[in-house]
DNA sequence: CTTGACCTTCCAGTTACTGGAAGTGTTATC
DNA sequence: GATAACACTTCCAGTAACTGGAAGGTCAAG
């Protein structure tokens, strides 16, 4: 398979599984005129790539978990860890998001949005400063 | 003021200051021996930057809001159409990171997390190819 | 007068790609 | 067989918003 059939296939761009050979996540063959030639093989690696990005593991994470599912005699347990990491930071990073968004969308409601110059945005943004 | 000394009062790294200056957000005056001397007012405007970028604001956000803010004859709705594009932004991120978050916390319930090598988070990856 | 804290600039690295240029290979049409 | 359209190649640069570190100048204390 040439690069083209496998980004559709994958749903990942071209351009990503080149840097994903880069950076030696995947090594495909290559034919004499230099193109690359994909197995069924590297598609499913992409695919994998391609899901545990989506689920918000980091490229390194995504290298540690190649490695446990090309070794046979991996413990879940490795597997489970990595995962709960990142499942503890994406709930952090819920958390963080969702005080950003209620304090934006309380200046947001009392903010009248006229053609007036006072703005209870700008100023809060404003104060924080000045008060003991 | 040094730059110590406001990095302390804003809550800012002094690297993060001197990109601001860098990127033309805040522009110091400088001393004699080329400090960069801080009056109040650049301390207001950092502050200002550091509430809105933990708001999620970015930087070129941040710079329409300092125009704005500096500007006596703004309207008020300006910067809520600006906070209001914001809030979408931070929504759909939200939603994107609970979908992750269920789908990730789902795979790890229900993976033993042994010595053995079957494991469901790894199969999960694996899938979505394969079946027609 | 030296030590150490603080300041300066500049260069490089981070994350995970993405865009574009310049050149080669393949395929379809006339 | 020429030509056009398109796929593929590499390489360079850029994104966002900083952060780290090297090499060197300045200043206050002891």
């Amino acid at each position: 398979m040439n690069i083209g059939q496998v980004a559709e296939r994958s749903g990942l761009p071209a351009k990503t599984i080149r840097y994903y050979e880069d950076i030696g996540l995947i090594t495909p063959q290559r034919l004499s005129n230099g193109y690359r030639s994909f197995q069924e093989s590297d598609l499913h690696k992409l695919a994998f790539l391609g899901r545990a990005r989506a689920l918000g593991f980091s490229i390194e994470d995504c290298r540690a978990l190649m490695a446990l599912y090309e070794d046979k005699k991996r413990a879940s347990a490795d597997v489970k860890r990595i995962a709960q990491e990142n499942l503890v930071r994406i709930d952090e990073k819920i958390a963080q998001l969702q005080s950003m968004r209620d304090t934006l969308a309380g200046l947001v409601s009392c903010c009248k949005g006229d053609n007036r110059p006072d703005c209870p945005i700008l100023q809060d943004l404003a104060e924080q400063l000045g008060a003991p």
